[in-house]
DNA sequence: CACAACATTTACCGATCGGTCAATCTTGAA
DNA sequence: TTCAAGATTGACCGATCGGTAAATGTTGTG
């Protein structure tokens, strides 16, 4: 199988997991859904876990590069960049087929800490935190690592409340809550 | 099958699904962790969809119970007790064996809306809701649907972080946007 | 004690689970 | 053109899935 081929299976699995769940698709499923036969798919991940974590290191990377694109495209100043993070956050919930945060529920199938998965899951998390702190430090916050944590919490809050209740209200409180919070951080 | 004994089997099960996940765990385990034999529970429970909401419900009156008699305990007064609700967080994450929130969880496994367990969850956090507007209005909030809106998306983000990342940082600064969020709200 | 009514169990149903294997197909170098 | 190497397939593995039927216990009433 070559690389991109390779390739077309995460991302095809992607599609699957998130639209059906991780428990819920399984490999026969899977298979029908990517194109690729089970046996095939073993050839290159030897578990179902292994297939999982792939898809969750793919999307982990598409979805960081995404929102740093929006946000730079939105605003320009850090200041600014933190508050754009929830614009683009917006934009995701209107996507078509918008359906919760595939970190979140993969977290909630794989409960235990200790489990790749979970661990995956976690990473990417930590990552966006990251990335939110330095946001916060280049706009001059002095507690950075509160501020983005705080803004973190209001991002995964958002994520459960726009598919459990309303995109748009979620989305639009989580803003004004991180507006109030980044102004409050910068007195 | 008494009625308590059919609380017995609702609470057991509760406890098996918030322990494995809600397609982890077959009926087969569950006849086993609970005692009672598969039959016995098909007797009162059409489906294992039908169980899991019902265990839902029972969680939703247990869990509603219990943080109103906490906040109640920690403060007597509307703004002390929306911030009470961020302690009571702290200390429902403390609790040996914290698994993040059966709401969350079952949403993220059963993601449609039209779906009943999904939709047992929704009202779930549309009753926290209320009750954080309430004690909001009582609080002489202007707004008081915007701050508990912004105070239920602080919750729910401390729940799946403390889940994901680490319980008390998660809950203490989930509190201090609170703090500063109800601070704002009340000029 | 007799017995009807109900609760409970064991054994089983077809379907699907994650995963594997022997056989077939494709392909590129000699 | 041949043929070995690698990719791919459908058929199959035992286990478990959600759910059911027939048989066995249990119990309150006459």
């Amino acid at each position: 199988m070559s690389a991109s081929k390779r390739d077309d299976l995460v991302q095809n699995a992607l599609k699957a997991f998130n639209r059906g769940g991780y428990h819920a698709i399984g490999m026969d499923k899977l298979a029908a859904e990517t194109g690729v036969s089970k046996t095939a798919i073993y050839k290159h991940f030897r578990t179902k876990e292994d297939l999982i974590v792939a898809t969750l290191r793919l999307r982990d990377e598409q979805f960081r590069n995404w929102m740093v694109r929006r946000v730079e495209a939105l605003a320009s100043e850090p200041k600014g960049q933190l508050l754009a993070a929830f614009d683009a956050l917006a934009e995701w919930f209107r996507e078509p087929g918008f359906q919760s945060c595939m970190f979140i529920k993969a977290s909630s199938e794989y409960q235990d800490r200790a489990h790749p998965i979970h661990a995956t899951a976690a990473e990417h998390k930590r990552l966006l935190f990251q990335y939110l702190s330095k946001l916060a430090d280049e706009a001059g916050v002095e507690d950075a690592e509160a501020l983005a944590h705080q803004l973190l919490i209001l991002t995964e809050g958002a994520i459960v409340l726009a598919h459990l209740h309303d995109p748009e209200t979620a989305a639009a409180n989580a803003r004004a809550a991180a507006e109030t919070l980044i102004e409050q951080a910068l007195i």
